[in-house]
RNA sequence: GCGCCUGUAGCUCAAUGGAUAGAGCAUCAGAUUCCGGUUCUGAGGGUUGUGGGUUCGAGUCCUAUCAGGCGCGCCA
């Protein structure tokens, strides 16, 4: 399995364009995509003439960076144009991309060298380290591929190849072993044998036995495959068992503080579709970062200063008027849903025709009132739909603070900011946004950016070493001018990263169902609360990656909600939940054995790899803030779990020595089961 | 026109530069009636939008092109 680790860097070029510095440093980032610069990296061959020399092109100059040292990530640059405006006197930030394997993380620092060369002459030398730590620790048999590793490199290194670097693998397909490595074609050209030969040769000196290795074998082309004694598969059982809820857990994250921004919908209606996905891959994204070792706070930016309140407000008064027998026009930009008269009733309640004559004072008591009434709304709908925040942040208190002005004021001094045709501008084409952002309009009022800018800075005056803001696509243009901004004031663009959520289209009677503001008709998350449910829901929208667009089809997810997959896999507890009952009926103990030698069986050693892999699963989805592969991971156990469920029977009175083993391993598979849909904030229930 | 995302089985979607591209639904054929109705086993179904390139090896990386979505404001 391998893990893509961005390497960002730095760089510095004075004023001739001649002379360079190059700052490395890692961070597990996702892709920028509104970077200007960017470099990539291939596997090269082995030996092969450019292996150890990288090309990269600036300002039309071509700069050899040769590597040497340790071989852990190869990489080859490739330069891709970039704004000069930006980049001249400023720096570039940047990224490699390097691939390494899944399991090569251990507790010792992996380092590159790199010499700069210009014109033939070496201009410095840089070392860069990379530590990542605790994945080694998240179970025995990840350990154990570890120490495979280790010796199968010691092996290549006595046959005459130093510093060559195993990767393993875990084959798609378990019939092609529990780890694989494909070094014997890497190597057949340094060695000037057969792939197959140097398999042979590696695995006739392979330890067995030290390494709790039932089998070794060479296949297809030349890979080698190893096959885990099953009896050492089993210490897994008893590790899950006493770590409990903390299975899953690693500390990849190295409790770096994050704060994850989303939904933040105005609160000016119900919250719908779109705002459900966000929520869905927002909390999921925080419950994995936590798992996997994150220090996380979750954040809603409350949007209650703007022009939509001052629409809220004037469309609450106009349901008011209504209600009270006024011949009234809804204003145009107005909200038409229902929630608003639902307001306007109150109101007349509490006031009866007190406020039927416009007053400043009315404004600001329907304003107030029609905002907290669609505030609670949401923070109700939210909670039932298990996602809570940590910090509710609202705009208005960044103007009372005067934290607006002081952004202001910020940006100001960086002399990146101007005024033209009687606004005030940011110049944040300068850091790569297309074109300059209006900060305060001729009219002196803000735009939205103003005060988001204030907010960005708060959130990183408050500590955070990471900012994910979660935004639908429909506001993706918006990203580089806030990036722009945070690189302006801060200095460093990595600090602040966006995860777009592209578009759900609603489908019903087969076809696309426009949501409008105007007629009021929209899906609601409650709707999808009371007619699909929470946890269909929730399962449905972490399926998928965030990245592609997708259909909702909301017949076929009320109609037949019993295809949704999220029944497969709670069914699965439950009928684990059955089992223990029986067993606690029977009177059965849960055998807590180091190896537990009765299980045996092809379908329960399926579901133990299952096991064994899911603190990886969870490092893997934090990493790539990518929730979906968690649902995959649920739907395999689960099918293993059938499976083996299918084939063979847990409790047999005749053999209570097996029986209790055997329960052992449900509890395992039961609990690392619920602790992956706790991941999704879906239910694990003990009876469907 | 420019930018971003997507294009994979009939449908909805997975897939870490690696071995025969996988699941679910739907279709067909069997099994199970139990620890629990929603379970299990198998079959058919594919030129990964199209062309070119890099690579020992491409659904994945690069490039061109086509198609769909979204965004390009002194709106929020």
């Amino acid at each position: 399995m391998k893990e893509r680790i961005n390497v960002n860097f730095k760089m510095v070029i004075n004023n001739q364009g001649q002379k360079m510095e190059i700052q490395f440093y890692e961070e597990g980032t996702r892709y920028l995509h509104n970077q200007k610069t960017f470099i990539r990296c291939k596997e090269p061959i082995m030996n092969s003439p450019d292996y150890n020399q990288l090309t990269l092109i600036c300002d039309n100059k071509e700069i050899v960076v040769v590597r040497s040292g340790f071989v852990k990530m190869r990489q080859k640059f490739i330069e891709n144009e970039y704004t000069s405006g930006f980049f001249k006197n400023e720096y570039i930030s940047s990224e490699i991309t390097a691939y390494t394997n899944k399991y090569c993380y251990t507790d010792d620092n992996i380092y590159l060298n790199y010499d700069i060369i210009l014109d033939n002459t070496i201009i410095s030398n840089y070392q860069m380290n990379v530590s990542i730590q605790g994945v080694d620790k998240m179970n025995k048999v990840i350990k154990l591929q570890e120490d495979i590793k280790a010796h199968l490199k010691d092996i290549i290194r006595e046959m005459g190849c130093e510093d060559y670097d195993v990767i393993l693998e875990e084959p798609k397909d378990k019939a092609n072993g529990d780890f694989s490595t494909n070094c014997a074609m890497q190597l057949a050209k340094t060695f000037r044998k057969s792939p197959k030969q140097i398999a042979q040769e590696i695995v006739d000196r392979f330890n067995h036995k030290e390494y709790n290795v039932e089998k070794v074998e060479v296949a297809g082309p030349g890979f080698i495959n190893f096959f885990i004694e099953t009896s050492f598969i089993t210490k897994i059982i008893n590790e899950i068992i006493s770590l409990d809820e903390e299975y899953g857990k690693s500390d990849i994250g190295k409790n770096i503080k994050v704060n994850v921004e989303f939904v933040s919908a105005n609160p000016t209606g119900d919250l719908h579709l779109g705002h459900a996905r966000g929520a869905v891959i927002g909390d999921s994204l925080c419950r994995i970062l936590e798992k996997a070792g994150y220090n996380v706070t979750r954040e809603y930016y409350i949007n209650d200063a703007g022009k939509q309140i001052h629409n809220l407000t004037l469309s609450t008064i106009c349901r008011y008027e209504e209600l009270l027998g006024k011949n009234v026009t809804m204003p145009e930009d107005g909200y038409y849903g229902h929630d608003i008269i639902d307001i306007a009733k109150e109101l007349v309640a509490l006031y009866g025709d007190k406020y039927l004559e416009e007053s400043n004072e009315r404004y600001q008591i329907f304003r107030e009132f029609a905002k907290k009434y669609e505030l609670n709304k949401i923070k109700r709908d939210l909670e039932d739909f298990n996602v809570h925040f940590d910090i509710w942040t609202s705009e208005q208190s960044l103007y009372d603070d005067n934290k607006v002005d002081e952004a202001i004021n910020k940006l100001n001094k960086t002399g990146y900011v101007y005024v033209q045709d009687g606004a005030t501008w940011f110049r944040s084409t300068a850091f790569g946004d297309d074109k300059d952002r209006v900060l305060r309009k001729s009219d002196n009022t803000l735009t939205y950016l103003t005060p988001d800018i204030a907010y960005h800075i708060d959130k990183l005056e408050r500590g955070y070493d990471k900012l994910i803001d979660i935004l639908g696509a429909d506001h993706h243009g918006y990203v580089p001018r806030l990036k722009a901004s945070i690189a302006c004031l801060s200095g460093d663009i990595e600090k602040l990263e966006v995860l777009i959520i592209q578009m759900v289209r609603l489908i019903k009677d087969n076809q696309e169902y426009k949501m409008s503001k105007r007629s009021g008709k929209a899906i609601t998350i409650r709707d999808l609360i009371e007619e699909v449910g929470v946890d269909a829901t929730r399962y449905f929208f972490a399926m998928r990656s965030g990245d592609s667009q997708m259909d909702f089809d909301i017949d076929l997810a009320t109609k037949k909600s019993n295809e949704n997959p999220v029944f497969y896999a709670q069914y699965a507890h439950a009928r684990i939940c059955s089992i223990m009952k029986q067993a606690q009926e029977k009177k059965l103990n849960i055998a807590r054995e180091d190896i537990y030698s009765h299980i045996t069986g092809e379908k329960a050693i399926n579901v133990l790899k299952e096991l064994i892999d899911f603190p990886m699963v969870v490092a893997q989805s934090a990493l790539k803030r990518a929730p979906h592969f968690i649902v995959n991971y649920i739907n395999d156990l689960a099918q293993a779990f059938h499976s083996f469920y299918n084939a063979e029977k847990v409790i047999n009175e005749e053999d209570i020595e097996k029986t209790e083993q055997m329960l052992a391993f449900v509890k395992a598979t039961q609990i690392t089961l619920r602790n992956a849909l706790n991941l999704i904030g879906v239910s694990a229930p003990e009876n469907m």
